[in-house]
DNA sequence: GCTCCGATTATCT
DNA sequence: GATAATCGGAGCG
């Protein structure tokens, strides 16, 4: 069985025990890699703070195929994420992946990261996690069987940490952030944006 | 380590 | 027209 069919085996199971198995595996662009330390599940129509949650647009189409694909969003008018498709096609599922431990290429990664500070802040942040990895739009809908960016999970770490996702103002109470202990590069917990000016 | 705040625009209501 | 699955820099401790 080719390494691809075992990936998309993998990806099909539900958002909720995919997530979690993918801490730990590694994603590559061309030369530069990373180890996944920290993601979170979104799960598709029923989940108030997933992008799927009002149903299919031209944005999230790509979650509502195959698992397996990446979904890549722009953000805050500068900002790109990206999501693993994963659970049987049209759950609208997804994993975003929001930070990593740069394992290959780190020089590279640091010439995409000038403002990190350290290599533990290269990827800690999904927008960061892209910008380090050079992913952008061009990549929306990529099937990550495919070089030269690709998926390969590891075996599954026993010592997983779960919590509230990061930056819903939605569903703020479902524990879908799962991490790994004790990684400088997992990124800080922020609660949903502050009310400015108002009680 | 923390908190506050501005940047900047695609997307949807 | 409002919002957003964020980041970096300034200021404080």
């Amino acid at each position: 069985m080719p390494p691809s069919a075992d990936l998309r085996t993998l990806l099909e199971r539900p958002v909720l025990e995919v997530a979690p198995l993918l801490l730990g595996a590694t994603l590559r662009n061309g030369k530069v890699a990373c180890r996944l330390t920290e993601v979170e599940a979104y799960d598709g129509p029923n989940d108030p703070g997933s992008h799927a949650y009002r149903g299919p647009t031209p944005r999230n189409s790509v979650m509502f195929g195959p698992a397996g694909h990446l979904y890549v969003y722009f953000t805050y008018g500068m900002h790109w994420c990206a999501n693993v498709v994963c659970g049987l096609q049209g759950s609208a599922s997804a994993v975003l992946l929001r930070a990593a431990e740069i394992v290959d290429g780190i020089d590279a990664a640091r010439s995409r990261r000038p403002a990190a500070r350290a290599d533990r802040d290269l990827a800690r942040g999904p927008a960061r996690l892209c910008q380090a990895l050079g992913i952008g739009r061009e990549h929306n809908g990529h099937d990550l069987t495919t070089d030269p960016l690709t998926l390969e999970p590891s075996r599954a770490c026993r010592d997983v940490r779960t919590g509230p996702r990061v930056g819903l103002r939605d569903a703020a109470d479902r524990p879908w952030r799962f991490y790994l202990p004790d990684e400088p590069s997992v990124s800080a917990y922020r609660p949903a944006a502050r009310l400015r000016g108002r009680p």
